[in-house]
DNA sequence: GTCGATGTTCACCGATCAGTATACTTGAGG
DNA sequence: CCTCAAGTATACTGATCGGTGAACATCGAC
Protein backbone atom coordinates (compact mmCIF):
# COMPACT_ATOMS: atom_id res chain seq x y z
CA UNK A 1 0.00 0.00 0.00
CA UNK A 2 3.10 1.98 0.52
CA UNK A 3 3.79 2.00 -3.43
CA UNK A 4 2.77 5.17 -4.90
CA UNK A 5 2.23 3.03 -8.00
CA UNK A 6 -0.17 1.34 -6.79
CA UNK A 7 -2.47 3.83 -4.99
CA UNK A 8 -5.61 5.39 -7.16
CA UNK A 9 -5.63 8.85 -7.95
CA UNK A 10 -7.46 10.28 -5.35
CA UNK A 11 -4.46 8.26 -2.70
CA UNK A 12 -1.55 10.09 -4.86
CA UNK A 13 -2.94 13.42 -3.76
CA UNK A 14 -3.23 12.10 -0.19
CA UNK A 15 -0.27 11.15 -0.37
CA UNK A 16 0.85 15.03 -2.37
CA UNK A 17 -0.90 16.59 0.39
CA UNK A 18 0.61 14.75 3.32
CA UNK A 19 4.05 15.29 1.83
CA UNK A 20 3.46 18.94 2.25
CA UNK A 21 1.49 19.09 5.13
CA UNK A 22 3.59 16.87 7.53
CA UNK A 23 6.97 18.24 6.30
CA UNK A 24 5.79 21.99 6.74
CA UNK A 25 4.01 21.71 10.17
CA UNK A 26 5.19 18.54 11.57
CA UNK A 27 3.11 15.03 11.71
CA UNK A 28 2.06 15.08 15.35
CA UNK A 29 0.64 18.52 14.71
CA UNK A 30 -1.18 17.76 11.57
CA UNK A 31 -4.75 15.83 11.51
CA UNK A 32 -6.43 13.75 8.75
CA UNK A 33 -8.78 15.67 8.73
CA UNK A 34 -6.76 18.55 7.60
CA UNK A 35 -4.71 16.04 4.82
CA UNK A 36 -8.34 15.29 3.51
CA UNK A 37 -9.20 18.57 3.03
CA UNK A 38 -6.09 19.76 1.48
CA UNK A 39 -6.14 16.78 -1.24
CA UNK A 40 -9.66 17.43 -2.03
CA UNK A 41 -10.85 13.74 -0.43
CA UNK A 42 -13.27 12.43 2.19
CA UNK A 43 -12.05 11.07 5.31
CA UNK A 44 -13.35 8.03 4.22
CA UNK A 45 -11.41 7.54 1.43
CA UNK A 46 -8.18 8.70 3.04
CA UNK A 47 -9.16 6.09 5.08
CA UNK A 48 -9.90 3.85 2.89
CA UNK A 49 -6.60 3.94 1.05
CA UNK A 50 -4.04 4.03 3.67
CA UNK A 51 -5.94 2.09 7.06
CA UNK A 52 -4.54 4.41 9.51
CA UNK A 53 -2.24 7.33 10.02
CA UNK A 54 0.63 5.67 10.95
CA UNK A 55 0.30 4.06 7.85
CA UNK A 56 -0.19 7.09 5.54
CA UNK A 57 2.61 8.83 7.12
CA UNK A 58 4.37 5.65 6.03
CA UNK A 59 3.67 6.31 2.48
CA UNK A 60 4.72 10.01 2.79
CA UNK A 61 8.08 9.35 4.13
CA UNK A 62 8.67 6.51 1.47
CA UNK A 63 7.50 8.96 -1.55
CA UNK A 64 9.99 11.62 -0.17
CA UNK A 65 12.45 8.89 0.42
CA UNK A 66 12.06 7.68 -3.29
CA UNK A 67 11.97 11.03 -4.99
CA UNK A 68 15.21 11.88 -2.50
CA UNK A 69 17.13 8.99 -4.04
CA UNK A 70 16.17 9.67 -7.48
CA UNK A 71 17.47 12.86 -7.28
CA UNK A 72 20.60 11.76 -6.18
CA UNK A 73 21.15 8.66 -8.53
CA UNK A 74 20.42 11.83 -11.63
CA UNK A 75 22.91 13.69 -9.83
CA UNK A 76 25.53 10.89 -9.47
CA UNK A 77 25.00 9.60 -13.08
CA UNK A 78 25.31 12.94 -14.17
CA UNK A 79 29.45 13.53 -13.14
CA UNK A 80 31.53 12.07 -15.69
CA UNK A 81 34.43 12.48 -13.15
CA UNK A 82 34.22 9.36 -10.67
CA UNK A 83 36.11 11.88 -8.22
CA UNK A 84 33.55 14.63 -8.79
CA UNK A 85 30.72 11.77 -8.22
CA UNK A 86 31.64 11.35 -4.71
CA UNK A 87 30.14 14.59 -3.48
CA UNK A 88 27.21 14.79 -5.74
CA UNK A 89 24.84 13.88 -3.28
CA UNK A 90 26.03 17.63 -1.71
CA UNK A 91 25.13 19.02 -4.69
CA UNK A 92 21.72 17.40 -4.76
CA UNK A 93 21.40 18.54 -0.88
CA UNK A 94 21.58 22.08 -2.64
CA UNK A 95 19.03 21.73 -5.55
CA UNK A 96 16.63 19.64 -2.47
CA UNK A 97 17.34 22.97 -0.05
CA UNK A 98 15.38 25.06 -2.37
CA UNK A 99 12.11 23.48 -1.53
CA UNK A 100 12.94 22.14 1.43
CA UNK A 101 14.09 24.53 4.51
CA UNK A 102 12.42 22.67 7.25
CA UNK A 103 15.19 20.45 7.77
CA UNK A 104 15.62 16.44 6.85
CA UNK A 105 12.02 14.85 6.82
CA UNK A 106 13.56 11.74 8.64
CA UNK A 107 15.05 13.21 11.47
CA UNK A 108 12.41 15.00 12.01
CA UNK A 109 10.27 11.91 12.17
CA UNK A 110 12.72 10.10 13.92
CA UNK A 111 11.53 13.05 16.42
CA UNK A 112 8.43 13.11 16.20
CA UNK A 113 8.04 9.53 16.31
CA UNK A 114 9.80 8.02 19.23
CA UNK A 115 8.77 4.41 19.15
CA UNK A 116 10.68 1.63 17.95
CA UNK A 117 8.21 -0.37 16.97
CA UNK A 118 6.96 2.62 14.23
CA UNK A 119 7.06 1.73 10.50
CA UNK A 120 8.00 4.82 9.70
CA UNK A 121 11.40 4.49 11.60
CA UNK A 122 12.32 1.88 9.16
CA UNK A 123 12.26 3.99 6.54
CA UNK A 124 14.32 6.65 8.19
CA UNK A 125 16.81 4.94 9.12
CA UNK A 126 16.44 2.79 5.85
CA UNK A 127 17.30 6.32 3.59
CA UNK A 128 20.80 7.11 6.04
CA UNK A 129 21.89 3.26 5.62
CA UNK A 130 21.25 3.77 1.88
CA UNK A 131 23.38 7.03 2.03
CA UNK A 132 25.82 5.72 3.50
CA UNK A 133 26.80 2.65 1.58
CA UNK A 134 26.36 5.27 -1.40
CA UNK A 135 29.43 7.45 -0.03
CA UNK A 136 31.69 4.51 0.36
CA UNK A 137 30.47 2.65 -3.18
CA UNK A 138 31.53 6.09 -5.28
CA UNK A 139 34.17 6.68 -2.86
CA UNK A 140 35.67 2.79 -3.82
CA UNK A 141 34.61 3.82 -7.34
CA UNK A 142 36.68 6.63 -7.06
CA UNK A 143 39.95 4.97 -5.70
CA UNK A 144 39.82 6.57 -2.53
CA UNK A 145 41.63 4.53 0.34
CA UNK A 146 39.67 3.45 3.43
CA UNK A 147 36.20 4.63 1.44
CA UNK A 148 34.24 3.02 4.68
CA UNK A 149 35.94 6.19 6.79
CA UNK A 150 35.83 9.00 4.48
CA UNK A 151 32.12 7.64 3.71
CA UNK A 152 31.43 7.81 7.40
CA UNK A 153 32.67 11.80 7.45
CA UNK A 154 30.44 12.81 4.48
CA UNK A 155 27.79 11.18 5.89
CA UNK A 156 27.89 13.64 9.15
CA UNK A 157 29.10 16.35 7.07
CA UNK A 158 26.11 15.65 4.88
CA UNK A 159 23.49 15.22 8.03
CA UNK A 160 25.00 18.89 9.28
CA UNK A 161 24.30 20.57 6.33
CA UNK A 162 20.76 18.84 6.49
CA UNK A 163 19.84 20.30 9.63
CA UNK A 164 21.04 23.46 9.95
CA UNK A 165 19.49 24.11 6.62
CA UNK A 166 16.77 25.92 8.80
CA UNK A 167 19.24 28.14 11.00
CA UNK A 168 19.70 31.40 9.23
CA UNK A 169 23.51 30.62 9.35
CA UNK A 170 24.28 29.62 5.54
CA UNK A 171 26.21 26.70 6.18
CA UNK A 172 25.66 24.93 2.84
CA UNK A 173 28.12 26.31 0.85
CA UNK A 174 31.24 25.91 3.62
CA UNK A 175 30.18 22.10 3.95
CA UNK A 176 30.10 21.06 0.21
CA UNK A 177 33.72 22.99 -0.18
CA UNK A 178 34.75 21.00 2.86
CA UNK A 179 33.92 17.75 1.35
CA UNK A 180 35.06 18.18 -1.75
CA UNK A 181 38.78 18.94 -0.20
CA UNK A 182 38.24 15.66 2.07
CA UNK A 183 37.46 13.65 -1.04
CA UNK A 184 40.66 15.16 -3.18
CA UNK A 185 42.89 15.18 -0.13
CA UNK A 186 42.13 11.14 0.13
CA UNK A 187 44.63 10.50 -2.78
CA UNK A 188 44.62 7.35 -4.74
CA UNK A 189 47.07 5.10 -3.19
CA UNK A 190 50.07 3.67 -5.09
CA UNK A 191 50.57 7.00 -7.03
CA UNK B 1 9.73 32.94 34.06
CA UNK B 2 12.06 30.79 32.29
CA UNK B 3 14.42 31.72 34.77
CA UNK B 4 14.85 28.76 37.17
CA UNK B 5 16.57 30.29 39.67
CA UNK B 6 12.94 31.98 40.44
CA UNK B 7 11.12 28.54 40.70
CA UNK B 8 9.58 26.98 43.51
CA UNK B 9 10.38 23.73 44.37
CA UNK B 10 7.66 22.51 42.94
CA UNK B 11 8.43 24.30 38.92
CA UNK B 12 11.54 23.16 39.07
CA UNK B 13 10.22 18.96 39.31
CA UNK B 14 7.56 20.09 36.62
CA UNK B 15 10.59 21.51 34.07
CA UNK B 16 13.06 18.37 35.25
CA UNK B 17 9.82 16.04 34.17
CA UNK B 18 9.15 17.91 31.18
CA UNK B 19 13.32 18.01 30.49
CA UNK B 20 12.58 13.71 30.61
CA UNK B 21 9.32 13.27 28.86
CA UNK B 22 9.59 15.79 25.54
CA UNK B 23 13.24 15.08 25.09
CA UNK B 24 12.16 11.43 25.14
CA UNK B 25 8.66 11.37 23.71
CA UNK B 26 8.22 14.24 21.66
CA UNK B 27 6.74 17.82 23.22
CA UNK B 28 3.85 17.31 20.75
CA UNK B 29 2.88 13.69 21.98
CA UNK B 30 3.00 14.76 25.39
CA UNK B 31 0.09 16.39 27.21
CA UNK B 32 0.09 18.79 30.42
CA UNK B 33 -1.35 16.22 32.52
CA UNK B 34 0.88 13.56 32.10
CA UNK B 35 4.21 16.16 32.73
CA UNK B 36 1.61 16.78 35.99
CA UNK B 37 1.58 13.36 37.24
CA UNK B 38 5.58 12.40 36.34
CA UNK B 39 6.45 15.55 38.71
CA UNK B 40 3.76 14.47 41.47
CA UNK B 41 2.11 18.19 41.05
CA UNK B 42 -1.46 19.27 39.79
CA UNK B 43 -2.39 20.62 36.79
CA UNK B 44 -2.95 23.78 38.42
CA UNK B 45 0.01 24.10 40.02
CA UNK B 46 1.93 23.77 36.86
CA UNK B 47 -0.23 26.30 35.39
CA UNK B 48 0.34 28.48 38.42
CA UNK B 49 4.03 28.55 37.19
CA UNK B 50 4.20 28.25 33.66
CA UNK B 51 0.46 30.06 32.24
CA UNK B 52 0.79 27.69 29.66
CA UNK B 53 2.50 24.93 27.42
CA UNK B 54 4.11 26.83 25.12
CA UNK B 55 5.68 28.36 28.08
CA UNK B 56 6.76 25.08 30.02
CA UNK B 57 8.13 23.91 26.50
CA UNK B 58 10.60 27.34 26.71
CA UNK B 59 11.69 26.42 30.12
CA UNK B 60 12.63 23.37 29.45
CA UNK B 61 15.00 24.14 26.70
CA UNK B 62 16.27 27.02 28.40
CA UNK B 63 16.92 24.76 31.27
CA UNK B 64 18.75 22.17 28.81
CA UNK B 65 20.76 24.81 27.42
CA UNK B 66 22.01 26.08 30.39
CA UNK B 67 23.29 22.53 31.64
CA UNK B 68 24.84 21.74 27.73
CA UNK B 69 26.37 25.17 27.75
CA UNK B 70 27.81 24.55 31.84
CA UNK B 71 29.05 21.17 30.76
CA UNK B 72 31.36 22.81 27.17
CA UNK B 73 32.47 25.19 29.51
CA UNK B 74 33.87 23.24 32.06
CA UNK B 75 35.00 20.79 29.13
CA UNK B 76 36.93 24.22 27.48
CA UNK B 77 38.34 25.18 30.76
CA UNK B 78 39.71 22.31 31.49
CA UNK B 79 41.69 22.62 28.51
CA UNK B 80 45.81 23.26 28.90
CA UNK B 81 46.08 23.55 25.25
CA UNK B 82 44.23 26.12 23.37
CA UNK B 83 44.43 23.87 20.35
CA UNK B 84 42.90 21.33 21.81
CA UNK B 85 40.20 23.44 23.62
CA UNK B 86 38.93 24.16 20.08
CA UNK B 87 37.48 20.16 20.10
CA UNK B 88 36.82 20.66 23.61
CA UNK B 89 32.49 20.60 22.57
CA UNK B 90 33.11 17.37 21.04
CA UNK B 91 34.23 15.98 24.01
CA UNK B 92 31.79 17.27 25.66
CA UNK B 93 29.54 15.96 23.28
CA UNK B 94 30.52 12.45 23.99
CA UNK B 95 29.55 12.86 27.77
CA UNK B 96 26.11 14.62 26.62
CA UNK B 97 25.39 11.45 24.35
CA UNK B 98 25.55 9.21 26.97
CA UNK B 99 22.16 10.69 28.35
CA UNK B 100 20.83 11.80 25.24
CA UNK B 101 20.29 9.32 22.40
CA UNK B 102 17.32 11.01 21.37
CA UNK B 103 19.61 13.46 19.11
CA UNK B 104 19.80 17.17 19.67
CA UNK B 105 16.52 18.46 21.55
CA UNK B 106 16.59 21.88 20.05
CA UNK B 107 16.62 20.39 16.24
CA UNK B 108 14.00 18.39 17.13
CA UNK B 109 11.78 21.44 18.93
CA UNK B 110 12.22 23.24 15.61
CA UNK B 111 11.36 20.20 13.92
CA UNK B 112 8.01 20.23 15.66
CA UNK B 113 7.52 23.62 16.28
CA UNK B 114 7.07 25.01 12.75
CA UNK B 115 5.46 28.49 13.84
CA UNK B 116 8.49 31.23 13.34
CA UNK B 117 6.70 33.39 16.27
CA UNK B 118 7.55 30.61 19.30
CA UNK B 119 9.45 31.80 21.67
CA UNK B 120 10.63 28.11 21.90
CA UNK B 121 11.97 28.66 18.42
CA UNK B 122 14.15 31.65 19.46
CA UNK B 123 15.97 28.96 22.05
CA UNK B 124 16.84 26.67 20.00
CA UNK B 125 18.43 28.99 17.43
CA UNK B 126 20.33 30.89 20.07
CA UNK B 127 22.01 27.84 21.17
CA UNK B 128 23.28 27.28 17.91
CA UNK B 129 24.19 30.61 17.16
CA UNK B 130 26.25 30.66 20.33
CA UNK B 131 28.02 27.25 19.79
CA UNK B 132 29.14 28.71 16.68
CA UNK B 133 30.59 31.90 17.66
CA UNK B 134 31.99 29.94 20.35
CA UNK B 135 33.86 27.77 17.93
CA UNK B 136 34.82 30.88 16.23
CA UNK B 137 36.80 32.43 19.83
CA UNK B 138 38.25 29.42 20.21
CA UNK B 139 39.94 28.96 16.72
CA UNK B 140 40.83 32.52 17.59
CA UNK B 141 42.23 31.80 20.42
CA UNK B 142 43.89 28.88 19.20
CA UNK B 143 45.67 31.27 16.43
CA UNK B 144 43.94 29.67 13.70
CA UNK B 145 43.92 31.30 10.30
CA UNK B 146 40.33 31.92 9.30
CA UNK B 147 38.47 31.09 12.69
CA UNK B 148 35.30 32.26 10.89
CA UNK B 149 35.52 29.33 8.70
CA UNK B 150 36.83 26.86 10.48
CA UNK B 151 34.02 27.21 13.58
CA UNK B 152 31.36 27.01 10.58
CA UNK B 153 33.25 23.65 9.52
CA UNK B 154 33.31 22.56 12.97
CA UNK B 155 29.24 23.43 13.80
CA UNK B 156 27.84 21.50 10.94
CA UNK B 157 30.47 18.54 12.06
CA UNK B 158 29.12 19.07 15.37
CA UNK B 159 25.14 18.94 14.34
CA UNK B 160 25.86 15.90 12.04
CA UNK B 161 27.53 13.71 15.08
CA UNK B 162 24.68 14.61 17.19
CA UNK B 163 21.80 14.39 14.71
CA UNK B 164 23.00 11.04 13.59
CA UNK B 165 23.20 9.87 17.46
CA UNK B 166 20.02 8.35 17.56
CA UNK B 167 21.22 5.96 14.19
CA UNK B 168 22.64 2.63 14.68
CA UNK B 169 25.50 3.83 12.90
CA UNK B 170 28.72 4.93 15.19
CA UNK B 171 29.52 8.44 13.47
CA UNK B 172 31.20 9.90 16.86
CA UNK B 173 34.65 8.47 17.09
CA UNK B 174 34.87 9.77 13.64
CA UNK B 175 33.45 12.94 13.45
CA UNK B 176 35.61 13.56 16.90
CA UNK B 177 38.94 12.40 14.45
CA UNK B 178 38.20 14.57 11.71
CA UNK B 179 37.31 17.59 13.75
CA UNK B 180 40.74 17.12 15.58
CA UNK B 181 42.41 17.01 12.17
CA UNK B 182 40.38 20.37 10.62
CA UNK B 183 42.13 22.41 13.58
CA UNK B 184 45.60 20.92 13.80
CA UNK B 185 45.75 21.27 9.94
CA UNK B 186 44.70 24.52 9.87
CA UNK B 187 48.26 25.92 11.06
CA UNK B 188 49.17 29.06 12.66
CA UNK B 189 49.84 31.70 10.28
CA UNK B 190 53.89 32.93 9.51
CA UNK B 191 55.62 30.23 11.00
C1' DG C 1 -2.63 36.00 64.87
C1' DT C 2 -3.33 37.11 60.50
C1' DC C 3 -1.93 37.32 55.78
C1' DG C 4 -0.04 36.09 51.40
C1' DA C 5 2.29 32.70 48.75
C1' DT C 6 2.38 27.97 47.51
C1' DG C 7 0.03 24.12 46.57
C1' DT C 8 -4.05 20.66 46.45
C1' DT C 9 -8.51 18.64 45.03
C1' DC C 10 -11.67 17.98 41.56
C1' DA C 11 -14.99 19.06 38.51
C1' DC C 12 -15.47 21.21 34.28
C1' DC C 13 -15.04 23.56 29.46
C1' DG C 14 -14.93 23.63 24.26
C1' DA C 15 -12.08 21.90 20.78
C1' DT C 16 -9.84 18.47 18.37
C1' DC C 17 -8.20 13.96 17.69
C1' DA C 18 -8.19 9.18 15.03
C1' DG C 19 -11.35 6.30 13.30
C1' DT C 20 -16.21 4.31 11.93
C1' DA C 21 -21.24 3.68 10.03
C1' DT C 22 -24.56 4.24 6.67
C1' DA C 23 -26.38 5.52 2.50
C1' DC C 24 -25.66 7.55 -1.95
C1' DT C 25 -23.25 8.67 -6.65
C1' DT C 26 -20.48 7.98 -10.59
C1' DG C 27 -18.32 5.72 -14.42
C1' DA C 28 -15.84 2.17 -16.90
C1' DG C 29 -15.99 -2.87 -18.39
C1' DG C 30 -18.21 -7.22 -19.38
C1' DC D 1 -28.03 -3.58 -18.74
C1' DC D 2 -25.74 -4.70 -14.96
C1' DT D 3 -21.97 -4.86 -11.80
C1' DC D 4 -18.31 -3.49 -9.12
C1' DA D 5 -14.81 -0.41 -7.59
C1' DA D 6 -13.81 4.34 -6.37
C1' DG D 7 -15.38 8.09 -4.22
C1' DT D 8 -18.85 11.42 -1.80
C1' DA D 9 -21.67 13.24 2.04
C1' DT D 10 -22.65 13.47 6.66
C1' DA D 11 -23.17 12.21 11.10
C1' DC D 12 -21.14 9.98 14.82
C1' DT D 13 -18.04 7.73 18.66
C1' DG D 14 -14.98 7.79 22.69
C1' DA D 15 -10.82 9.65 24.04
C1' DT D 16 -7.67 13.22 24.76
C1' DC D 17 -6.20 17.82 24.35
C1' DG D 18 -4.90 22.57 26.61
C1' DG D 19 -6.75 25.34 29.94
C1' DT D 20 -10.01 27.21 33.86
C1' DG D 21 -12.94 27.93 38.30
C1' DA D 22 -13.69 27.59 43.02
C1' DA D 23 -12.90 26.08 47.50
C1' DC D 24 -9.59 24.45 50.73
C1' DA D 25 -4.95 23.27 53.19
C1' DT D 26 -0.26 24.53 54.86
C1' DC D 27 3.20 27.43 56.56
C1' DG D 28 6.69 30.98 57.17
C1' DA D 29 6.91 36.14 57.92
C1' DC D 30 5.59 40.41 59.80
Amino acid sequence: MADPQHLTPAGRRVVAAADELFYERGITAVGVALIAEHSGVTKRTLYNQFGSKDRLVAAYLTERDERWRALVRATVEACDDPVEAVTAPFAALRTWARTSSRGCAFINALAELPDPADPARRVAVDQKVWLLSLFEELSAAADRPEPAALARQLLVLHEGALTTLPLPLETLDATVDLARSLVTAAAPPGR
